[in-house]
DNA sequence: TTGCGTGCAAAGGTTTTGCATGGCA
DNA sequence: TGCCATGCAAAACCTTTGCACGCAA
């Protein structure tokens, strides 16, 4: 078992992920916001910090959809992130928690139909959530 | 509409992804590949070629599983890749595509329960195939 | 001949690492 | 006091870009 001590950036960085919770951040987004109010720490610091939460289960990472940086989620464990799948946004970022039936019926299905065990603590479903496409299809309208 | 060259290095590229149907592979692995052939090309040129292949839609770009690079994989025509999700094995990398009923119902599912309309060109699923999962369980059993 | 493709070198962005120092328990 | 965490600088990777040159059509 891992020990670890509690630090101040350590909590910083979890309660801006808890406050985030419907969407996700990268490195620099943490980074840049505890800057913002005036706290003082390393970027590198902040990835050894997001390792060992992850290593912890405390949070998810995943890649984000443009590949251009790693993001994480704040494991919410009364809602326990690595058993459901989570949908999100391209267009706005929305986090969409999919604890309901539908993420267990899914996985159900994969083992059956296809022999295939779905990880969803590896997994992030890409999509556009019904508000951005409304907001599509009027941009689209207005032409 | 672009135009374009038919240029040897385009179609090795083109090649490889084709004999690779059943995985993924990053530019390096490709570059690496062309190489022990005795193919002669700058690796910024794999990228470059990758790139419009993506753009004409003959090639899907994806982050692969552990972040570290970005993933290609051929756009079989007659399967309509963009149309159907895709399954990946963290163990073995095989990928196995999704062209059957499954992949439309989970759509139709999303749209009607949580209003979400996911797009199978940016999606893959991350999880463990049959074979892998056997032998873990082997592994288990052994110690 | 025109414009697309390439090689080379450099730069950009994200993430990791080594080492000395600082701080929690 | 003994680990663990941090700051700083450097490096490791992957990917993109500018520019001059080469090649397909």
């Amino acid at each position: 078992m891992r020990s670890s001590y509690n630090t101040k950036l350590k909590q910083n960085i979890l309660d801006f992920l808890t406050e985030n919770e419907n969407t996700s951040v990268s490195a620099k987004e943490i980074y840049e916001y505890l800057l913002s109010l005036g706290e003082q720490m390393n970027l590198s610091t902040v990835y050894r910090n997001l390792e060992r939460l992850v290593l912890d289960k405390a949070v998810l990472k995943y890649v984000s959809d443009d590949g251009k940086a790693s993001v994480y989620i704040w494991n919410n464990e009364q809602r326990s992130c690595f058993e459901h799948l989570h949908l999100q946004c391209i267009s706005c970022g929305k986090l969409i928690h999919l604890d309901c039936e539908c993420s267990d019926e899914f996985v159900k299905l994969l083992i059956k139909k296809h022999d295939f065990e779905l990880k969803c603590d590896n997994t992030v479903l890409y999509g556009e959530c019904g508000h951005c496409r409304q907001k599509h299809a009027a941009k689209e309208k207005n032409k």
